[in-house]
DNA sequence: TCTTTGAAAGGACAATTGTCCAACCTGTAA
DNA sequence: TTACAGGTTGGACAATTGTCCTTTCAAAGA
């Protein structure tokens, strides 16, 4: 449930040591900052040292659906950037973060001049396609209960690292409906 | 909900004029036939240049879910391709179909040396990715009534060119949650 | 210290969706 | 023709999930 691109984020740091004009910035992030606003702008492409980020869509009804959670070395921006358009999504600090901006220019650049770039974010882009088509598939054709055991053996700490309301808009349900299920499996001794 | 890529579709019939030794092949197929099954390797990257087809996985307790519906211009078999992996989903033929081919080394060729194609590549996987992220919000976040309103909107005629299992499988419901919901809005006049 | 705010938890009831089943067509094969 | 398979439809009831609301607790600020 919480991406990373370990290889990619290998490359982007070497590139923040050779690149010449600080073609690649560090900046960090406090929880709650944002770092990409819908509807904006993309003017950096922004891979991720460090912390966890929120990746999130807010519909017309006021629900917040989550469609990632970011960690080391994943990618947000690039999409916008490549299909020129402005921002879908909102990406938001959960914990204190680091990351590495690349200017759109920049981004671009790279992507024509640099093989090895151009192919870590096709399989970047990629990724993305396959795990949401697993995640969407398995969470659409499984209950609740599943879907919460599913996400522990992933990442066994999730209930203490993220909120409660932010895991409950990842999987689409409710804060109390994510209650009761949780208290199902305490009862039954799982979790 | 019946996803399109003209661009893509009109390159690729450039490509199939152009290039040499048959790289790029035509080949028909009739309704309910396979073109990419789980857990096969892909050899052939497919672009569609007639018909519709669906994309789907099977999970472990036997339900079906569809992630989209490809038409014109729709590329298969490419996440596999680049990131070097076993089939993930499966693609069957809806009606009659005609998809151009092209060999997986071909492909990987085109990428490289073709920056025309390298950036057509690159914005289709992510619209992939752009209208997965709203398609999913979207269902979670709505009824369903909403949801099929959505569907019509975008393809007035989906009812009648795509099996009503398949419509619940791409929602996420039952048949049966389907047609309650049809015969509400045919009640209200809508449908 | 005393509010205040926001996250967390769960009761009670309503609404939605799933499960199981039977009925009804239509086209195809025996 | 007859039988059968597959797609479609909807009744009845069960299970799940949502809505609304109250309580608790802990951290932050007045």
């Amino acid at each position: 449930m919480i991406r990373q691109n370990k290889e990619l984020l290998n490359y982007v740091m070497k590139l923040h040591q050779s690149e010449a004009n600080n073609a690649v910035i560090e900046q960090t992030f406090t929880p709650k900052q944002q770092i990409i606003q819908h509807g904006k702008q993309v003017i950096y492409v922004c891979i991720f040292k460090s912390g966890i980020a929120k990746c999130f869509l807010t519909e017309d009804n006021g629900k917040e659906f989550i469609e990632e959670f970011f960690g080391e070395g994943e990618i947000v921006g690039e999409i916008e950037v490549i299909n020129e358009h402005l921002s879908v999504a909102n990406i938001e600090a959960i914990s204190d973060l680091v990351v590495y901006k690349i200017k759109k220019d920049t981004f671009n650049r790279l992507l024509e001049s640099d093989k090895t770039f151009n192919h870590l974010i096709l399989k970047a882009l990629s990724s993305k396609i396959h795990y949401k088509a697993i995640r969407h598939s398995y969470n659409q054709s499984h209950p609740v209960e599943s879907n919460l055991l599913r996400l522990k053996k992933d990442f066994p700490d999730f209930i203490s690292a993220i909120p409660k309301q932010d895991i409950a808009n990842y999987l689409g349900i409710t804060l109390r409906s994510l209650n009761r299920t949780l208290n199902d499996l305490k009862v039954k001794g799982i979790f």
